[in-house]
RNA sequence: GCGCCUCUAGCUCAAUGGCAGAGCAACGGACUCUUAAUCCGCAGGUUCCGGGUUCGAAUCCCGGGGGGCGCACCA
């Protein structure tokens, strides 16, 4: 919106190549007037000659560090050589007028050979170069899209004739010039102008093929990026579902809170930490593994809605699903039960899948999954009665259950109770086998240390998963809010982690105390959001949808 | 943590015990409608690191490192 206004500047096309001094020549007497004399030993500004320090240095250089330097030392001598023609290689800003897919959307339908007489001007990264002499054809990307950049040489002033001499793929450019379709039918801007905005000193990716090695795309995000289409697009999904949840929150009234991320004593989940240590206080400091205990916090302060998306850490395996830093979205709403969280849920992930792709079929590993609502709700016990072929319950004598267990091949430890056996049963015979989307309701209170249990039945809890492709990808309950029944689970908890147990939740009394001031009846969710992006993304792997996945140091050879 | 696979030019990949190669990128040149442009020419290597076997190792063996996949734990 903000280029309409500028575009067109008065000025009939034909004149612009003659009349019109470009803004490197105009640039190009104030800097020359400090000349290349004033800018040599210039602080902080790499100089012409920098390359042969670099190459200089003998320690720093092994055979590969040769190459790229031969590579980079051609890109450098490049932008060096502007500079001494009086182009500032680093210039401050540049007013673009329009984006690549505003131009794209204005005149997409336009016929080969057409001109439009609009004078634009679009910055961004060269990332392909075809040469016929006098007249190149470049791809100019930015952040929306490409647009073919036409070039008659002869177009350009002395200054953006040099700056096309000395440029190289994945440089920046701002360019100026008339919108028209080349006579192949390409949406080109003619050029009139090329400013360089910033030199690229490395070499770039294989332009057809990219970058493909795993291990350089994790390393150097940005070099994938820019290189890879598709990693642009996972990311822009990813963007896209965290802000869409966002909205939906905010339209009901959520109000989007930061809890602690150092904590006394990281609970909420079970699972291990990451440990540190706080100087100042001289204390050592868990990072958080949920947020759920603070938030509940704040309703029972009063703020009946929150939620937050953030970053949970677990110190724990790394595949393809788990990563040690991960984000999830958790949301409470008071005077809500947990069929309410099933509602925000199917809401939450509809709408994100809606604005992230405007689909709502996907492929996954088991097979095409339709997140289209209303999803079905069953009951855990009755899926398991379908699988086991009998009737299995948290209150049933452990023996029993374990004699279900063998039945059905499932391994268990000797402190697991019976609903810990049922739950088992279903991660491990169930869970697999489950396309979704769907609700499993009704966990066992042994595996749900802070879900409200049932009205009719102590053992079991008003909780739900939401599983899709034989995965967990949300779990909420209506949150237990009776202090002494949190207390004791807490306690029988403590004495399971007395006797052995690693998978005990940990005891907060501080929580307890604010239980204490009242927590009105509050439905909870949480949804792991890198597993939802890889949902609607269609990839694999969980370091796909990080921008920076943990990794161990680089090797130094 | 265990098992399997993998690492060769800046990038993508060949070469399986016998002279380390191609495409792209770069460099020099031709070219006013290309879009993986084309054509001519030229250059580019610690084959992840260290040891061993061999007349000879990118290739086989041992050890180490990075990465990937699977199993176990976990969401």
């Amino acid at each position: 919106m903000y280029g309409h206004t500028r575009s067109r500047q008065g000025i009939e096309p034909s004149l612009v190549a003659f009349a019109v001094p470009c803004h490197s020549c105009i640039i190009a007497p104030a800097i020359g007037s400090v000349g290349s004399k004033g800018t040599i030993g210039r602080p902080g500004i790499p100089m012409k000659g920098a390359v042969v320090t670099d190459v200089a240095n003998p320690e720093a250089e092994t055979g590969s560090q040769r190459s790229v330097d031969a590579l980079s030392a051609e890109r450098r001598s490049k932008r060096d050589s502007l500079r001494d023609k009086g182009i500032d290689p680093y210039p401050s800003r540049f007013d673009r007028s329009h984006t690549n897919a505003e131009l794209r959307k204005r005149h997409g339908d336009l016929p080969a050979d057409a001109r439009t007489g609009e004078i634009v001007q679009v910055a961004g990264r060269i990332t392909s170069v075809r040469g016929h002499g006098k007249l190149v054809f470049a791809t100019l990307q930015d952040v929306s899209g490409s647009i073919q950049l036409l070039i008659p040489v002869s177009n350009l002033c002395e200054a953006g004739a040099a700056v096309l001499d000395k440029s190289d793929l994945g440089d920046w450019v701002g360019a100026t010039g008339e919108v028209i379709v080349s006579k192949r039918g390409e949406l080109s801007v003619e050029l009139t102008e090329l400013q360089l905005l910033s030199k690229a000193l490395r070499p770039l990716p294989d332009k057809w093929h990219g970058l493909s090695e795993a291990e350089m795309r994790y390393r150097q995000r940005e070099v994938d990026l820019l290189a890879n289409e598709d990693t642009r697009r996972v990311f822009g999904i990813r963007f896209k579902v965290v802000s869409a949840m966002r909205d939906v929150l905010v339209a009901e009234d959520f109000l989007e809170v930061e809890t602690p991320i150092l904590q006394l004593q990281a609970g909420g989940a079970i699972a291990r930490p990451f440990v540190t240590h706080a100087n100042a206080l001289n204390i050592d400091l868990s990072l958080r593994i949920a947020p759920e205990l603070y938030l509940k916090r704040l309703v029972i302060g009063g703020f009946e809605r929150v939620f937050e998306i953030g970053r949970n850490f677990r110190n724990e395996g790394v595949d393809t699903r788990h990563s040690p830093e991960f984000t999830a979205l958790e949301a409470y709403r008071a005077f809500g039960d947990y069929t309410d969280g099933m509602g925000l849920t199917e809401r939450l992930v509809v709408a994100a899948a809606r604005v992230a792709t405007e689909r709502m079929t996907f492929t996954t590993a088991g097979g095409p999954v339709d997140l289209t609502p209303p999803w079905p709700r069953q009951e855990l016990l009755g899926l398991i009665e379908e699988a086991a072929g009998r009737r299995l319950h948290p209150s049933d004598p452990v023996d029993d259950v374990r004699s279900a267990c063998r039945d059905l091949g499932v391994e268990f430890e000797d402190p697991w109770g019976s609903g810990r056996l049922i739950f088992e049963i279903y991660d491990k015979v169930l869970l697999p086998n489950m396309l979704g989307p769907v609700f499993v309701c009704g966990f066992p209170v042994e595996v749900s240390p802070l879900a409200r249990h049932q009205l009719t039945d102590e053992t079991l809890t008003d909780r739900f998963e939401l599983v899709v492709d034989a995965k967990e990808y949300a779990n909420g309950y209506s949150e237990l809010n009776i202090p002494e029944e949190q207390e004791a689970r807490f306690r029988g908890a403590s004495a399971a982690a007395a006797m052995g147990d690693l998978e005990a939740h940990p005891s907060d009394m501080a929580f307890v105390r604010a239980l204490e001031y009242g927590l009105p009846p509050t439905s909870g969710i949480g949804i792991g959001v890198d597993r939802l992006v890889m949902l609607l993304a269609e990839v694999d792997a969980i370091r796909d949808v990080i921008l920076f996945p943990m990794l161990r140091p680089e090797s130094q050879g």
